[in-house]
DNA sequence: TGGGATTTGTTCGTATGTATT
DNA sequence: GAATACATACGAACAAATCCC
């Protein structure tokens, strides 16, 4: 027998696919402040049983991307403004510790490496939102990661994620969240070791990104089922029984909204 | 029927009570780092389903007090030195921020209830010292639940569970984690208003803490059976089955204190 | 090293609760 | 407002992995 045994199966954990995925589909606003998250319509597009589901749910649910009422099952969060002015108050705390600690530790590999993200940025810029968006957020999820601090780390994740929320609810539309040019010159203090100066950036950098996103109204929502297609790496297995094979290729299906 | 149906049930979700217990009893040290959680044993002295048990215990592992390998099951989280520091960092840094926000904002009722709290901690202060860590604890959450920023609320009261499990695995037994002349100190800050004053103090409590809770050696664990016994709030059900019943009469099973 | 006992991973059925007509 | 349709809460049971002798 072989030595390295069928590891085709669970690779990663199952309830783990859904839970990227669905994290995924949030941050790229695919999924909008208030969508509706049954379990049934979310395991048949992952091809996994609602136990899978409900955990992946959970993990979102304590990530505060995602709300669960008792008997009403989960839906995409909707952080009010005062929670919004928390989260940034939350991630202003922890990136200024960040200039911090990467001012002291910071290396020209990872200087190259942040260098090399805000020219993703940059190409993304006002070519396309998504990809711009998520380019964004990764530049100060990765500097948290250099922090080396993995709980600090996990934090600026968290809300790195939650922001996208916020950005979507109250966001003008199509507002690139950060600033190639600040995350540039956020580079540069890092590069002299000037923690004072690039935690005054960073600062300054998340007090606009707050003013970009407070700004506008409540958006627009499309339908959860083909949005989830895209986000389902694996095939949903044929689903043998006899019900799914009933459902309508139906149109635009939009669900309510609040 | 009764217009108030039978409520006794889920007045709070039932994974809910799961939780609280084995998060206090993580916090009291009645648990200790290594710890093995097995699904069946909580479930019984619970009272509850496995399903239930998991919830509470994946609640628990993103809080980071459960480490869950994929098929080895769960055991109370046992931090690295590193990790330990990490931990510290993050608190300083979220502490110092509820500081600065305190300064401006807090009130002569918080001053009052602030002050309560202390006056528990001395009180409890070498004669109990399972309520002096338990106080202890509390006066840090107490001052970030009263910052108003429920974000870094729930990040500090997380991290403040974490540290009694670095305080179990590396520092000496019994050893107060938090001193009242401290606690004392940054109250008075507050009250004058000086939050660069309250934000230094925090500083060096919580270096002082740091430094208390790093120098010893691992520990003994004592058995989980009748540990949880002390924290299942309700009864174990009879558990109709022939296989609990094998269980052994044993002796002095007592539970429900408190 | 093998086999049995134990524990975890997952599915799925039933009961219960909520929304809708 | 009652009945229906639907979604969730929970638990029992099965399958697979691990542990232990």
């Amino acid at each position: 027998m072989s030595l390295l045994k069928d590891r085709g199966r669970s690779a990663v954990s199952r309830s783990g696919v859904i839970y990227r995925g669905l994290r995924q589909a949030i941050s790229d606003h695919a999924l909008l402040p208030g969508d509706k998250l049954p379990e049934d319509t979310i395991g048949e597009r992952f091809g996994a049983s609602r136990t899978l589901v409900r955990e992946a749910l959970m993990r979102l649910k304590a990530e505060g991307l995602v709300d669960m009422q008792p008997n009403r099952g989960a839906a995409v969060a909707r952080p009010s403004l005062d929670e919004a002015r928390h989260i940034f108050a939350a991630r202003a705390c922890l990136e200024r510790e960040v200039m911090a600690t990467l001012a002291v530790s910071i290396t020209p590999r990872q200087l190259a490496a942040l260098e090399a993200q805000v020219e993703k940025e940059r190409d993304a810029d006002g070519k396309d939102g998504l990809e711009s968006i998520r380019f964004a957020g990764a530049f100060h999820v990765l500097l948290a990661e250099m922090s080396g601090n993995r709980v600090v780390a996990r934090y600026v994740d968290e809300l790195v994620s939650r922001c996208a929320l916020i950005i979507a609810l109250y966001g003008q539309p199509h507002a690139s969240d950060c600033a190639v040019s600040e995350h540039r010159s956020i580079i540069e203090a890092l590069r002299e070791r000037n923690g004072a100066q690039a935690a005054k950036l960073m600062a300054h950098h998340l007090g606009e990104v707050e003013g970009r996103a407070l700004l506008a109204q409540p958006s627009r929502r499309p339908d959860i089922g083909d949005i989830l297609g895209r986000y389902a790496l694996r095939r949903p297995r044929p689903a043998t029984g006899a019900k799914a094979a009933s459902e309508s290729p139906e149109a635009g299906r939009e669900n309510r909204r609040r």
